[in-house]
DNA sequence: TTACTATTTGCAATTTATTGCAATAAGCTT
DNA sequence: AAGCTTATTGCAATAAATTGCAAATAGTAA
């Protein structure tokens, strides 16, 4: 990189958790990571990696998308940020950190019903006992029509 | 279309469910979703959109792939065919009229346990009573780690 | 049988995501 | 501080799926 402005920000090493549980397992800490770990922090709730590349991009004009996809790769395999498809032609990353949640996603009107983590205890623990699958149910989303369409 | 051949073979109206239910929905008998339905169903267990297309052009070259993505769109709107993404890349139909089922996907060996339709009535039931949300569970595909590589 | 009209198709462009490969740079060793 | 090694990045090509629009055609009406 010929542009070295961004590291200055992070130079005291007062890394944000998901960088430096990064670090802990042997990745190298890059200022594209760095970045890109920080809009995913800064979100509210749910980002795209459309999202992250523009908050990144507006930063540091060199960064490549491809990066971004590779990073939430990385992210996704480490179990710090959990993904999920809500239907509107680009995934949606969550920091694992700040808690878990999955959706009901009505195809007729497009509402989305938050549910909570503990939502799929029992069909996780089906899938145990029945199968001897762990499934990794921590950012589901389920289509179908809620409440107000149906009635 | 300026080859009919392929109309000739359907030209006994004996047209397949899923094309003579298209048809009573008001939509138009064209050879291509006539071509494209034929090898959904007799394909033998799940199709992708690229597999209906290599059958569907070497029956007629000039068919486009954007139809068959549109037709099965058409099918899915109709509930005469189920959608799922066993996570390969490409997302994977299966006709309705076969049989419904789900998927476990094992992402650390790829291994892929099949669940008939009666597996998730009651996570179906829950989200009825709960929050009044009709689930479309039809073909679930729910990943997570096997028993295999669980030991 | 011909004419008409709305639906459907083909084509090309676009979007989202993935991948191979050469160039770069992070972190270690000295 | 300089050099080394391998992970990481940028770039460009590719894949899967979607979309706008003009041309074609299915089904109906005359």
């Amino acid at each position: 990189m010929s542009d070295h402005n961004h590291i200055q920000q992070n130079h005291n090493h007062e890394h944000s958790g998901l960088l430096s549980q990064l670090a802990e397992s042997g990745y190298r800490m890059t200022p594209q990571r760095s970045m890109i770990v920080e809009a995913i922090e800064n979100s509210s709730n749910h980002i795209s990696a459309e999202e992250i590349y523009a908050s990144v991009v507006s930063k540091y004009r060199h960064v490549n998308i491809s990066t971004v996809y590779r990073t939430l790769e990385l992210l996704k395999e480490k179990g710090l940020v959990t993904e999920t498809n809500l239907g509107n032609g680009r995934v949606s990353y969550h920091p694992t950190g700040k808690g878990q949640h999955h959706h009901l996603v009505c195809h007729k009107c497009g509402a989305i019903i938050d549910l909570d983590e503990t939502a799929f205890i029992d069909l996780k623990e089906m899938l145990r006992k029945k199968y001897g699958f762990l499934a990794d149910l921590k950012h589901l989303a389920i289509f179908g029509s809620c409440l107000k369409c149906n009635s």
